[in-house]
DNA sequence: CTTTAATCAGACAAAAACATCTGATTTTAA
DNA sequence: TTAAAATCAGATGTTTTTGTCTGATTAAAG
């Protein structure tokens, strides 16, 4: 199979895009996240655990708990999610798996890869998540 | 992790790379394949079988058995090796995730990823694998 | 105070990807 | 003719990723 972000990225991505689109301050319990995303309940869980401990999202115990952003949507960028949770090494890594792939030793496709690498990047890193905010609630209303 | 290409894919390219960078109809063991690239032995002999299996390749049993290309490389493509192994499902899925992600249905980045995707599928398709024969050998021989 | 409903932590389980092993067959060459 | 060296097919083993379970803790509300 051929993946840019792991499930539990893609996963990470939607459930922090879903909770930008809320209603500032609203708190998101996981079990929510996951009927609205259809995400494995346990597994969003968990995810939602390691971006809390990322600082990206902060979470609230007990009865009426549950997560919401630790800080504004206009600072958050979709490469931050992607960091916390697969983090950033593919940007850095032959794709053709070569080792020692570098400018002085490059890999056939060298140039051309490392241009499409950043696009991507610049892709990721150019925009705050606030930018997709109506987009995502025009998503999630049709799941 | 992120990836784009399974393991499986790139040792798929590095060893079809490796066949059409050798002096034309020359035939390359497993063994040799596996010890240039660095790569199990058992590992690539199975990949090369099923590289064998869709026309790709092809092979000689026996004592000097080994494999070639079964195509010459001007008329193979890094896009080819990648359909064979990994699939193009990729190159048609949601960057994010999401399912149903379309025109009419959008993911937040959806015309962005587009582009990239596009591009990076022309990467694969523009050029055959016999302009990539120096390059190889120039890869190959710090390996 | 007790019940309820949530997160949290860590173990556990299942599936997929990665890798290896075994034995059969094929072909060359001594 | 036989030994050696290769592919081939299929089973098996290992590791990583994905997903689930259990019990503890926390906090709101009856």
């Amino acid at each position: 199979m051929t993946v840019l972000f792991s499930k539990k990225c893609e996963y990470g991505l939607q459930a922090v895009l879903y909770m930008a689109a809320q209603d500032e301050d609203r708190i998101c319990s996981a079990e929510e996240i996951s009927n609205k995303l259809s995400i494995p309940k346990e597994f969003i869980s968990k995810i939602l655990q390691s971006l809390t401990a990322s600082g990206i999202i902060e979470s609230k115990k007990g009865k009426t708990g549950g997560f919401r952003l630790a800080i504004h949507s206009s600072k958050i960028k979709l490469i931050d999610i992607v960091e916390a949770i697969d983090g950033l090494e593919s940007f850095n890594s032959c794709v053709l798996g070569f080792s020692n792939c570098t400018p002085k030793n490059p890999c056939p496709v060298h140039k051309e890869w490392g241009e499409l690498r950043t696009k991507a990047y610049e892709m990721l890193s150019s925009e705050t998540i606030d930018k997709f905010k109506e987009k995502t609630l025009n998503k999630i209303s049709v799941l």
